[in-house]
RNA sequence: GCGCCUGUAGCUCAACCGGAUAGAGCAACGGCCUUCUAAGCCGUAGGUUGCAGGUUCGAUUCCUGCCAGGCGUGCCA
């Protein structure tokens, strides 16, 4: 209805810049939006206001000659100039429940968009496969999830990607934390090194080594550690990575034996878990790949070729400083190992050479550094930036009861999105993950999520679809007769009538809306007004009436309310019961 | 130090790319169940939008400075 009302002043300003009125190098695309004041009607445009600088006409004198050649319309019932140069528009009172036919005809089609031809990617969670996935990475997992079903109800194609960190020195730490709680499965007395992975699940997987190889592969520790820089504050770095390059040389071959159980085990484990949480992938991209393509000496290949590289102090460096970056960046170390940098480049160059038009990160706040150096480096490929999108997601902070939940990483006791999902449910956690703007901070309260009152908002907007659900099945003996419905929404007439028909008019646009700006928070919000528009008007009004015309129009009203409701919590990978 | 983000009711947050009288929920107070689910609804109260300037018809929104908080700032991953 905003677009159709939208082209009509469009005509109106054609017309009045072929009479001159208004310079066309002057002129502003029309905006529509939404009254929040009903006296000023239905919807108001500033298009007046807008151009009567350039026009060098009153606001208001130029509203007026806008509405003269604004063509007829049978939607509108009336067009005032209104303040200091608004033009309100009033909808005939039958395109007031237009979006209740609509909403019927399209049932879970509603508030999806044509298909465009566009090809976006988004890359979300990408978290290490060295542990189980804790509740900072649950937040862009639903994030990210929800940016996916936004950008495909928007009507794009897209596709959802994991990238997986299978080729750094992160993998090797872990790799050699399996390996030595093997060894002390076979007997051996160990001293665990402070920069391994400390986690209860590290010794599963040492004990399901050993169930996999017995002692086969067992060496005396003693053997291990002896060329070994000694554990500290300071040397830890070393120390393990003296135990990783031990460990290698004793093992050949055999070393693949702890690594690929690790890796595969914990991105089996991520894998499920992700998929109980409803976030989909269309492809777990590995790290790996790029080293083995050569890819990643070919994109460095290419910076140099391109004259952004040079060497200093034994090291390749990219000079991101091109790009408006504070310092320019290694890409190989003196010690010949290209950086978690360097394939972060290649990984860019393979996501454009892909071809889409539209690339999305989905990263921890924490990241933020990065996306300059990620934007120069696709820059410096020369690859066009404006395609390239990171979206940052801020921690939740896990309240339980009023007060904060520690984590601590450190000692391994984080909380797992496991166990979370097990706390308080898959609908609340994506729910709440979501409901707020992704770049800000979350208050993630625990006990509001698991309470079953309309302070809990996934309750109440449940519960808004469980009520309509159960009318509807309540019927006695005449069934209700959708056709009969639609045909005599004129009966419907009150303020709470008219309200709700307009909240599901505008869910299409919130769609647009939340998918253009990448905000999933607005279908939240969104949800929560209908759900309570809903619930105002179920409790003053009864449905089920003995009139037929009267009851069948107001099934309808709430046939459209569910469907509303549950393809928005649809969208957020949040059920829609029918019963609570 | 430098860079990015944030600052709106006591609390948690909105505000439709600059619009009309800044809105919800919680907490507080007062009402509503013989009727389709009270897991709900209605009402009252609550504000110098961090501070100071600037841009213009108009600023919570854009610009500058200051104050406060968060995060980042490795030949780490």
């Amino acid at each position: 209805m905003k677009d159709a009302v939208a082209a009509l002043f469009e005509r109106a300003l054609d017309q009045l810049i072929a009479d001159n009125i208004i310079n066309s190098v002057d002129r502003k695309p029309v905006h529509i939006e939404n009254t929040r004041d009903p006296a000023h009607g239905d919807l108001a445009t500033n298009v007046a206001m807008m151009h009567a600088k350039a026009a060098q006409i009153a606001p208001r004198a130029l509203a007026e000659k806008l509405i003269e050649h604004l063509p007829a319309s049978e939607a509108i019932e009336a067009v005032e100039i209104a303040g200091p140069g608004f033009i309100n528009v009033r909808l005939a009172k039958g395109a007031a429940f237009e979006p209740v036919v609509r909403c019927l005809t399209e049932r879970d089609q509603f508030g999806l968009h044509p298909t465009t031809k566009e090809r976006v990617q988004v890359e979300y969670v990408s978290a290490n496969p060295t542990g189980p996935l804790h509740v900072g990475h649950g937040r862009g997992a639903a994030y990210g999830a929800t940016l996916v079903n936004l950008l495909k109800a928007r009507g794009h194609q897209v596709e959802a990607e994991y990238y997986v960190n299978d080729a750094g020195r992160q993998m090797n730490i872990l790799a050699v934390s399996v390996y030595l709680r093997y060894l002390e499965t076979t007997g051996e007395a160990i001293v665990f090194p402070s920069a391994g992975y400390q986690g209860q699940y590290i010794a599963e997987l040492g004990d399901t080594l050993h169930d996999n190889t017995g002692n086969s592969i067992a060496i005396a520790f003693h053997d291990l550690i002896k060329d070994v820089t000694p554990d500290s504050e300071t040397t830890k770095d070393a120390h393990i990575d003296g135990l990783i390059q031990s460990a290698k040389e004793a093992l050949g071959d055999r070393w693949n034996l702890p690594f690929n159980l690790a890796l595969h085990s914990i991105l089996e484990d991520i894998q499920d878990d992700l998929s109980e949480f409803g976030a989909n992938f269309d492809q777990w991209f590995r790290e790996k790949s790029l080293v083995t393509s050569g890819e990643i000496d070919q994109a460095i290949a290419t910076l140099e070729a391109r004259g952004y590289l040079f060497e200093k102090g034994g090291a390749l460096w990219f000079r991101s400083t091109d790009f408006g970056d504070d310092k320019d960046r290694v890409v190989r170390r003196d010690n010949g190992e290209t950086t978690y940098f360097a394939s972060d480049i290649a990984y860019i160059a393979n996501k454009f050479s892909r071809g889409f038009d539209r690339i999305i990160y989905v990263w921890g706040a924490d990241h933020h550094g990065y996306i300059v150096r990620i934007k120069a480096a696709a820059e410096a490929l020369g690859f066009d930036p404006e395609r390239l999108t990171i979206r940052l997601v801020q921690f939740a902070i896990l309240y339980k009861e009023g007060e904060r939940l520690q984590m601590s990483t450190r000692s391994g006791s984080f909380v797992t999105l496991r166990e979370l999902r097990d706390d308080v449910g898959r609908d609340a956690c994506r729910y709440f993950y979501v409901m707020r703007k992704a770049d800000q901070h979350l208050d993630f309260d625990l006990s509001l999520a698991t309470s079953q009152t309309k302070d809990n908002p996934v309750y109440y907007i449940q519960y808004a679809h469980a009520r309509i659900c159960r009318v509807l099945e309540g019927l006695n003996e005449t069934p209700f007769d959708e056709a009969h419905g639609l045909n005599h929404l004129t009966e419907l007439t009150t303020q709470d009538e008219l309200d709700l028909a307009t909240a599901v008019g505008r869910f299409p646009e919130v769609v647009k809306k939340a998918s253009d700006s990448l905000e999933a928070h607005l279908i939240c919000y969104y949800l929560q007004e209908l759900a309570a528009d809903f619930h105002r008007w179920y409790n003053g009004t009864r449905l089920l009436v003995d009139d037929l015309q009267v009851r069948d129009a107001r099934l309808a009203l709430a046939t459209a309310v569910q469907i509303v409701i549950r393809n928005g919590l649809d969208l957020l990978g949040v059920s829609a019961p029918r019963s609570m």
